[in-house]
DNA sequence: GAAACGATTTGCT
DNA sequence: GCAAATCGTTTCT
């Protein structure tokens, strides 16, 4: 099964309010401070996996989020997985988001750790051609951070493919130009 | 030992 | 569009 990933997010260390790893190392996110081309995989409201690759060397807490990919090849496993999970409309929702993501890819808190540089792992990360990468890339703010209202923007490390409809419309980058002005609690500034 | 929070998704109004 | 679901991890008493 191939996907092609098309939304992530960066996170930093101890300097990096939005990481897991901002209040040190703990037992969750010892994978972060671990080696470079590793999996960080946690649950989040014990319900969802989220999962990570970490980049920086061991000793420096690191990790890339992956938010969303395209299904490109072997989309029936991903159905097949998705299917204990819940329904999805198209393969497009396949994976998109970090929690589908995961399912999408079968990775659970069991993959936490593992060698994505690793032939015979259950997961290898491959970077594709720059020249392949056809799609502008953007960046935003990152979402759903700790604090986003005030220190959201701290670091716009939040990257995907403009065009990609397969990257979660979570929080767009942009205004909506349907949505109506809600009266009350909008936006400041 | 106990309480609160969370890098989301889904379902209902 | 808004609020609930759900449980492991972290932090406070």
């Amino acid at each position: 099964m191939t996907v092609r990933l098309t939304e992530v997010e960066a996170y930093g260390g101890e300097d990096d309010p939005g990481s897991h790893a901002y209040r040190g190392r703990t037992g969750r996110n010892a994978a972060m401070f671990g080696e470079p081309g590793r999996l960080y995989v946690y649950r989040h409201l014990g319900l969802h996996h989220c999962v990570n690759v970490v980049t920086e060397v061991a000793g420096r807490a690191s990790a890339v989020l992956l938010r969303a990919g395209e299904v490109v090849e072997g989309a029936d496993l991903a159905w097949a997985r998705r299917e204990r999970a819940g329904v999805v409309d198209s393969v497009r929702q396949l994976a998109r988001g970090p929690a589908r993501l995961a399912v999408a890819l079968g990775l659970d808190l069991e993959a936490n750790g593992a060698d994505l540089t690793e032939l015979d792992g259950r997961v290898l990360v491959r970077r594709r051609d720059p020249r392949t990468i056809q799609p502008p890339v953007a960046a935003g703010p990152r979402v759903g951070v700790s604090g986003a209202g005030g220190d959201g923007g701290l670091h716009p490390w939040r990257l995907w493919l403009t065009g990609e409809r397969t990257v979660s419309a979570y929080r767009p980058a942009y205004r909506s130009p349907t949505s109506a002005d809600a009266p009350g609690a909008t936006t400041s500034a």
